[in-house]
DNA sequence: TTGCCTTGGTGTAATCTGTACACTATATTA
DNA sequence: TAATATAGTGTACAGATTACACCAAGGCAA
C-alpha cells in the first residue's frame, strides 16, 4: 500500500463515545491511555483500523479490546480530519457512539488501557487529542436522535419501568416531563410489551415492568408510524 | 508517513453527492470518470484527501476541480470503509452532500472528468465503486434533514416564490402538500422576508418573491423555535 | 377586446394533539 | 400501625393540524 497510484496515505482510526445511564445521570466510558503519546491521559476508547476490517468492525473490536464491551448498540457518528489532530502524523478518526445498559455490562481495562471508568457526562476530565470535540458531537447526536428513534431503550435493562424510561429522557433532554402525559404518550405508541412482573427489592410500591418490542415497532413503522418523544 | 508507529496506512478519499432541483424533479450531479479504474463510468465527484488539508477542504476542492462548483452548502454525510470498495486497494471514503441552486450555477467538466451532467435522482445510470450506496445514503439524509432544518432554501435561488418552495418539499418528501396550509405554516414561522418584487416572464399571474432570512431564523432558534415542515 | 387558460392568493370549521394539573393506591420500614 | 416513598390514574382547555373551494390577475390566442 505504500505505492498506490496516489501515495496519499494516512492512518485511519476509530474512536467510540460510549454512553451509559445510571440512576442519576448520563455517563461516558473513558479509558486511561497506557501508551505514548498521551500515556496516562483519559481518552475515548479506540485505535487504528486494520487493513482487512471494515470501519464498523474496527470500532467493535477496539471497544471489546479496551473495555470488554461486546454486543452493544454501535453507530457511526462523524469523521474528524483536522490536519494536526494527532501528534503522530496525519490520522483521520471515524467516530462511533455506543449505547450500553450500565447494569448489564461490567467493563474492565485491557489492551492499551491502564484503567477504564464511567464519568458523568457533565463532569469530565481533560481528554486526549480532539476527544472533547468528538464527545460533544456524540452528546449532540444522542440528544437529537433519542427523540425521534427508539434508541433510548439501549440504555436500559431489557425489562424496565416507565419511571426509568421517563428519567432517561429527562436526563438526556435536560428537561422534566409530566408523568401522566409521558405514560399516556409512550403507551399509546403500542411499542411496549407490558409484563406480568414488577421490579424487585425497592422500598416502596413496586412498579410494573415493560419491555420494548422491536417487532411491533418495525410493523408500525411499515405502516407509517413515527416515534417521537 | 510510510513508517509511523502503526503502519496501518490507507488512502482517504472524499466523495460528494450534489443535489439540485429543477422545475420537475430532484437532480444529482455526476461526473464521467476520465481516469482508470472505471474510466468512462459515471461516478460521484470526489478524490483523495491531500496530506495538508482537512476533510472539508478536500471535499470543497474536489468539487471545484471536477465540476466548477464553489461556495455551495456542503456537509459531511457518512464514511464508507468496506474492505474491497475500491479495486486500487484500501480506500476509505468520507462522503459529503451538497445542495445547489441549479439555475445559479453552471457546471463544467474539468480535472479527471470527461463530462459532468445532472441526472434525475429517480433515474440514474450505473455508478462506479459503491457510489450507488453512498447516493442512497445522501438521499435518505436529505429527506430526513429537510423537514427539520431550513436547508431546503439552498436548493432555490435566493429569491423564490412560495409555490417553488412548496414544490421543493413535495419533490423531496414525495408527497403533496395543501397549498393554504403550507403557506400559512411557512409564513407563520417568520423566517421569510416578503419582497416588493414578483417573478418575471411567466405566462400567468406573477407570484410574489420571498427571501430566507438567516438572521431572523438564528434569533428564533435562540428563543427556542424549531423549524419543521 | 374578449374570453380562456394558468397559476396566485386567501379563510373557516372540525378534529386531533399537547398540556396543565392533584389525588388515591400499594409496598416497605420504623 | 403510622410514616414515607413511589406507582398509577383522568379531565378540561388551548393550540395545532387538517380538509376544503373560490376569486384574482396576467398572458395569450381567437
Amino acid at each position: 500500500m505504500c505505492h498506490s497510484p496516489t501515495d496519499q496515505h494516512m492512518a485511519i482510526a476509530v474512536d467510540c463515545v460510549v454512553f451509559g445511564l445510571d440512576d442519576e445521570d448520563l455517563k461516558v466510558l473513558l479509558i486511561q491511555r497506557d501508551a505514548e503519546p498521551m500515556a496516562g491521559v483519559w481518552a475515548l476508547p479506540g485505535g487504528f483500523v486494520l487493513p482487512d476490517e471494515t470501519l464498523d468492525e474496527a470500532a467493535s473490536r477496539e471497544l471489546a479490546e479496551e473495555t470488554g464491551l461486546t454486543r452493544v448498540f454501535l453507530e457511526q457518528l462523524y469523521s474528524f480530519g483536522a490536519v494536526d489532530r494527532d501528534p503522530r502524523g496525519r490520522v483521520v478518526s471515524v467516530a462511533y457512539y455506543a449505547l450500553v445498559a450500565l447494569r448489564d455490562h461490567r467493563v474492565r481495562a485491557a489492551t492499551d488501557a491502564r484503567d477504564v471508568a464511567w464519568f458523568a457526562a457533565a463532569d469530565l476530565p481533560t481528554l486526549a487529542f480532539d476527544h472533547e470535540h468528538i464527545l460533544d458531537m456524540g452528546l449532540q447526536r444522542l440528544k437529537g436522535k433519542v427523540r425521534y428513534q427508539p434508541i433510548g431503550f439501549e440504555l436500559l435493562p431489557s425489562k424496565f419501568t416507565l419511571s426509568q424510561l421517563q428519567r432517561l429522557y429527562e436526563v438526556i433532554l435536560e428537561r422534566s416531563l409530566d408523568k401522566r402525559n409521558f405514560r399516556k404518550k409512550i403507551l399509546a405508541m403500542g411499542i411496549l410489551e407490558e409484563l406480568d412482573e414488577v421490579e424487585q427489592d425497592v422500598a416502596h410500591r413496586a412498579a410494573r415492568l415493560y419491555r420494548f418490542d422491536p417487532d411491533k415497532y418495525a410493523r408500525l413503522v411499515e405502516a407509517g408510524f413515527s416515534f417521537e418523544v
